[in-house]
DNA sequence: TTGTAATTACAGAAATAACCGTAAAAAACG
DNA sequence: CGTTTTTTACGGTTATTTCTGTAATTACAA
């Protein structure tokens, strides 16, 4: 209970975020208040500062930590769990791409090239989904080896890369 | 009706990957469907393709639509509205991430804004809170504009990206 | 106009997802 | 060990989203 109109504000958006990028709008607000915080939070707490069943909160943190943005944190003579969130949002957000690459991308490459199998010797009618199919696999093959190239350069050189890149247009354009 | 093997299997998946990213199933099945077709579809047709109600698929295709996925193409002495989808992954990807940030992050960086504000004559016990709401806000400030570059190279140059910035790490590391 | 075909709006039904409270289980102490 | 505290699992309920069918509207051709 209790929040601060920031947090408050903070909180409720990234719930509505959450709700759009297809996370549990809950979760999403856990979340937030984890990132916001300054000290570890146990299930209590949290629950106590967003009006959420304990259980709720329960899974909710489960699910946190599967998504790897929270971790468990102990106190000596505190039998309760407690965790706290990534606190830098360019690890944060590696962290949510690295994790829905996993999840969903790698899937998302193995179906097209299950699909393409399927297609394989294929009437004339299936030749241009055949063509869709494997016009989309580029794609990732293209994608994804840039973002494993990206995701490993320190936020330094990030910054600078926009600049590159407008370089190269210039120069191609 | 009457799909390939492989239409519906991607079809399927679409529509999967569409309810874990915040888009409703049904849309990104039809969406997936006018992706893989040769030719432009009517209502009528999706709705006979994959069994759903014509006024679901109304509504739907309105949606793809707002989204800039489809768009609309008619054919002389045919009353029906037809539709047909962006067919370059590159150039589909880019739409949506352009509709996504326009919807999502944009407005993500005016709460941060708005919530700064609200914690600016901040006492002690706010000032993390402050500490990460600006560190957050820092990071679209820097990922937007590169965003705003990589989108205008095209497909070539970014190929040669992920070269680039292993050498960049290499030089660096 | 008038009739016909296509589209859209809407309200209720169906399906899905989220949430809570309780009870069982597990873990941490003495 | 037994006790206490914390965590998890589960069944039922509520809420939300999705989907459908019908009715109203619009667009078009005769």
């Amino acid at each position: 209970m209790d929040l601060t109109v920031a947090t408050e504000k903070f909180v409720a958006w990234w719930g509505e975020m959450g709700s759009k990028w297809g996370v549990n709008r809950t979760v999403a607000e856990i979340h937030a208040l984890f990132y916001l915080s300054r000290d570890p939070l146990n299930a209590d707490d949290v629950a106590a500062h967003l009006s959420f069943s304990r259980s709720n909160v329960s899974s909710s943190l489960h699910e946190l930590e599967n998504w790897g943005l929270i971790s468990p944190v102990h106190f000596r003579g505190d039998r309760k769990q407690y965790y706290e969130a990534i606190k830098d949002p360019w690890e944060m957000f590696r962290v949510i791409l690295d994790e829905r690459r996993r999840r969903e991308i790698n899937p998302t490459v193995a179906t097209l090239r299950a699909c393409l199998e399927d297609v394989a010797g294929s009437t004339q009618e299936d030749l241009y989904t055949q063509e869709r199919l494997r016009a989309m696999l580029e794609f990732f093959e293209v994608m994804i080896p840039l973002y494993d190239e990206l995701r490993r350069l320190p936020r330094g050189p990030i910054q600078n890369l926009a600049r590159l890149t407008a370089k190269i247009r210039e120069v191609i354009g």
